[in-house]
DNA sequence: CGTTCGGTTGAGCTTTGTCAAACCGCGTGG
DNA sequence: CCACGCGGTTTGACAAAGCTCAACCGAACG
């Protein structure tokens, strides 16, 4: 059972705009059911009715495709706050996997009641089509580290995407975070090979850009990885000024 | 100046879902103004303010982003009917250059108008919600695309896309198509340099599986296309089940 | 008729992938 | 406590895919 105080979706949502008492509620109602799941499981497979959307509470999660060939593609990585499945929102059938990398904590609701959500708050609307603009501005960016980045620039992008990320989330985050993705699961973000990706991480690890234990990867030179990166925040960034006032 | 027999907008949305009289006014109310601009026109610049939606009535713009190192990524490819910018609606200023590949005529309108829009019609609502999550799958696409397909996958996979959404547009299109687009500019899209580009459309005419007369493609076997590039047309689908009613 | 632009073709090179072996940390069970 | 096995990472050797450069061709256009 979800409090107001533990909700992640509200202190995601409030980081766009400031929410009055009923919109704060409304949003908790989308977290009444909570479940559990253990890492590597798959929470909604590709093809299956999107009868439900999920709040992710904690833990990651990555949205997938498997190809014919056997190969697969990470499409989007996801942080707590974030809604799984709002993209296919308009779809019957889900276009992709969800799967947990880690213990992850979700919850699910129907499709109605985003829809009647939708009916109460007109802000609420305008502010998840602006978060799922955002997710959209995501992707684009992905599309660009993909179509016309070296293998060198593609993981340092997606280091300082992951970082700046989880910034926003967490104020007081470092230089250091967790990320809990094997090399074979960042190549198949970036579309690489895990060996690729290995040598990348030791090639920018060597050049004194990067320390790694574990899973702990630190920063130490933001300034010269966004320099080869190309990185450049602002499509992480918001504008809220055209939401609809007044709150309900 | 527009009126209802010519709307490009209405035309498309009216592929998604059957509109009330008053609804298509207020898209057509869209349309009120009018541009032509010619070929290779910078529509709107990456940076500058969004001020302005655009709808697209006649002619190909593309989406495209320039990185540092002189390099291009085409975003997106647009075809008449679609609404160009929508993905930014949450920025103050965009994020990629509209560019138009051919001359094109366009309905420049400001960002106020859509809100109004969403204030009038809940149901148009939920539709340019519903819009922005099919463009949304078709970057989906386009990620697994670059991410993880061979040049020549990557190729055929583009020739079906473009087939299968000029072919929603229009009912009775052949297996003919016309693509107004340099090898420079697939390249663009698809993470290849113009010369591979060449070398695959080349191997795939030999093949017996493509025609080209100009910018005229002709797909010979769309079986056997779609074995290659793994292309599965759902995406482009939509499901218009969830949709608030009643019409305005 | 020359120029320009896009497409084609070949040669050589760079980047990235593949395969295989070794390695490392960690949890398990003897 | 130690041996083992497992999953993930690292490393090296080699192969393949795709890039760059440069030359050339043909069509469109002034």
């Amino acid at each position: 059972m979800s409090s107001r105080s533990d909700s992640c979706i509200v202190c995601h949502f409030s980081h766009y705009a400031t929410l009055s008492d009923s919109e704060v509620d409304l949003l908790c109602s989308l977290e009444r059911n909570e479940k559990t799941v253990s890492p590597q499981s798959m929470i909604r497979a590709s093809g299956e009715k999107t009868a439900n959307f999920y709040t992710l509470k904690s833990g990651w999660v990555v949205a997938e495709q498997h190809l014919e060939n056997g190969q697969r593609q990470v499409i989007d990585v996801f942080v707590p706050g974030q809604v799984l499945g709002l993209r296919e929102i308009a779809y019957h059938t889900g276009l992709c996997n969800f799967t947990s990398l880690t213990e992850a904590v979700i919850c699910p609701f129907p499709k109605r009641s985003i829809v009647e959500l939708f009916e109460k708050s007109a802000r609420l609307t305008d502010l998840f089509f602006l978060i799922l603009a955002r997710e959209q501005a995501t992707l684009v960016e992905r599309i660009v580290n993909l179509g016309r980045r070296s293998a060198i620039e593609k993981v340092a992008h997606f280091l300082l995407e992951m970082h700046e990320r989880l910034s926003i989330a967490n104020d007081e985050l470092g230089n250091t975070y967790r990320l809990p993705m094997t090399q074979r699961c960042i190549g198949d973000t970036l579309g690489l090979s895990s060996v690729h990706v290995s040598r990348s991480f030791a090639r920018l690890t060597m050049d004194g850009l990067l320390q790694r234990a574990g899973n702990e990867i630190t920063l130490l030179d933001l300034e010269r990885l966004r320099d080869i990166a190309g990185f450049d925040a602002t499509y992480l960034g918001i504008d809220q000024s055209w939401l609809r006032g007044p709150k309900v």
